[in-house]
DNA sequence: CCTTTTTTCTATAGATCTATAGAATTCCTA
DNA sequence: TAGGAATTCTATAGATCTATAGAAAAAAGG
């Protein structure tokens, strides 16, 4: 049956991308050679194209893959019916999360998208302003209920809680000892309260 | 005299670095080639081996000329005897101001430095923790003279800073037509007090 | 067990890239 | 303006690297 063997050719097409999604991380787009990445899947540089009409191709597959779910899990939490606090919290440990589960692909995504022709790269970028929109919303919703100062500039606020996140996936992917959840105590804790004491303010 | 000829060399060397600075950071280490770094300087190809040893020391000299001030500045105000949020002003001032300047050149220490061999990577690792140290310094002064909460942590907030600042440089350098200042005012109003109201602590 | 389909391999064309060597040119200075 | 130093050029060796074509091997199915 045709659903048995896409499933197989699937299983062994996301293996590939895996493959190269460790090589691109690790060196870079152009830094990587199609015999590397076949050479992490144990075929010859040559059998890739099977998987891939090209090298680009396979980028852009890695960086689907990097951002998809990261971006399907933030959808969930916007649309959830949560106290704000709540939502802050789930957001930093879903992008937290994500980045230690699919490091390499998340990664790539991050770094390396730039070098995907146009069309390509502005399909992605829907995605991922979709997701930054998606965390603006909680920020507006958040400052409607006056719950954060009337001061807050949601773009901005967005922003941040995206870099501050890149920033730490970052290091947690470097440093597979840090404890992520300290992280995102700390994290949430710096983005509500800062760093002054209330007297301060 | 040798003076002359040497600041003479040196003029157009620092040239070099700035070219190859400006493809580096459009192309990544990999992407970019000898050929393009000639072309921008308007010499050939072969002639850029003049300048540099190989393609890898070229990449050094950027990402030294990338943090090297950026690194002084943050001494400068690490040792001066300002109140706590005048220096956390001027650090952020200080980053984001080093990305407008030259943003390529620092774009490229940030995304490219590890492809240096291992030991000029490490050389450049130390002006980097150096940099992190002074800012930690900074937290763990605030920290004893009761000006920050006892909770914080000092090497959280030093990274959280760093992490938060680069993210914005990134924006900064995609965009010049972001306001500085009103980031750096955002950013130390983020770190300072939260986007929470008072009341919610 | 034979046929068909899927997957991998070998071999290679054609392009590109780094680095070097030595010639040519430009620039300085005496 | 002649001689020496600094800078750039040309040409190329040698090592990649991507992508393709067609043969071979493995797997699936009746």
């Amino acid at each position: 049956m045709n659903s048995i063997q896409d499933n197989k050719y699937s299983q062994q097409r996301q293996a590939a991308i895996g493959a190269a999604a460790s090589v691109f991380a690790a060196k870079g787009f152009h830094g990587a050679s199609t015999k590397a990445i076949a050479e992490k899947l144990g075929i010859k540089q040559g059998s890739l194209y099977y998987y891939f009409k090209s090298k680009e191709e396979a980028l852009g597959e890695v960086c689907l893959f990097g951002i998809q779910n990261y971006v399907q899990r933030m959808d969930a939490i916007a649309n959830s019916s949560q106290p704000f606090e709540a939502k802050l919290v789930a957001v930093v440990t879903s992008h937290l999360t994500s980045y230690r589960e699919r490091n390499e692909a998340l990664k790539v995504y991050n770094d390396e998208r730039l070098y995907l022709p146009k069309e390509k790269r502005t399909k992605l970028k829907e995605l991922g302003s979709g997701y930054r929109q998606s965390l603006e919303r909680i920020f507006e919703d958040a400052l409607a209920a006056a719950i954060l100062k009337p001061s807050v500039d949601c773009h901005f606020a967005a922003q941040a809680v995206i870099g501050l996140c890149n920033a730490w996936g970052d290091l947690i992917v470097r440093d597979p000892n840090i404890d992520i959840y300290e992280i995102i105590e700390k994290c949430t804790d710096l983005l509500i309260n800062g760093f002054g004491y209330s007297e301060h303010k």
